[in-house]
DNA sequence: AATAAAGTGCAATGGAAGTGCATTTTTAAC
DNA sequence: GTTAAAAATGCACTTCCATTGCACTTTATT
């Protein structure tokens, strides 16, 4: 078990205060985070320093961004040796319409996409909407 | 062949001047469009004449709305027959990292996405990226 | 023609993304 | 340890798009 200094310093990025404690809390998160929420979860944080640090997380493909159609950027930290880097390998995710979260399908992976003739595909986004297993039960 | 007016008479909303304007533009279109591409497209026009104008449209299947993932929200004439108000039948919509359009691919329908037990599907956004047609070649 | 209902236009608001710059913290060199 | 450079952080500000309140105009109905 890696701690997260370990994690932090093989994506070579350097370890400060406030990336191990955001780290920490997307670990503890199993739903994907927006800015907000991070804020929101700390007494005292700045956006832009969020915002930043998302930044250099995603470009380290520590985290990856997620489009899930409600206007709002969230994000979640990528799995073990994921290449959200090379925009290949991606998993689908899914937005639940009764409590508005969104969570990624890891093991689910997107399905190859036929595109007509002349278009070439490079990558591809898919979130499915409905009610997730928590609200279902 | 329908008129436009038509059209909008079988939806059921009335006729004016600008609603015809902006149905006749969109289906000169042949990409999707944005707000401003509408506004820019008239002399004289109000942002919002015309987003209470899309608004009405979608609510009544003339129109559906497509989130390319610019975060700017596009919208395309629905194709005849559609089922875009019972979220079905939904086609993929292909987005361009060159010329940065976004088409409707109407005769490729979103095939069947598998989620997790306890989840339930109710509708599916697909977005390709990549190079289109016109680019590729 | 009179009235009600719907559509339009202007002004203003709000939310989120993004940037410039000064300050602080971290790292590395001396 | 002290110092200097590089990187990270925090504040203020800007931009862009979506959205709404309200007054005015147009359309449909009698
Ligand atoms: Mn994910
Ligand atoms: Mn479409
Ligand atoms: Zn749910
Ligand atoms: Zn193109």
């Amino acid at each position: 078990m890696e701690t997260i200094e370990q994690v932090l310093e093989s994506k070579n990025i350097r370890v400060t205060a406030m990336r191990m404690l955001i780290y920490k809390f997307l670990a503890e998160k199993d739903v994907a985070v927006t800015l907000s929420d991070i804020e929101n979860a700390f007494a005292k944080s700045d956006r832009t320093t969020l915002y930043r640090t998302m930044k250099t997380f995603e470009d380290k493909a520590i985290v990856h961004q997620i489009d899930d159609g409600t206007g709002i950027t969230k994000y979640a930290l990528c799995e073990q040796g994921c290449n959200c880097d090379i925009k290949t390998d991606l998993h689908l995710h899914f937005h639940c319409n009764n409590c508005k979260e969104t969570i990624c399908l890891t093991d689910h992976k997107i399905p190859q996409i036929k595109v007509p003739n002349g278009f070439v595909s490079e990558n591809v986004n898919l979130v499915v909407k409905g009610i997730c297993d928590k609200c279902s039960s």
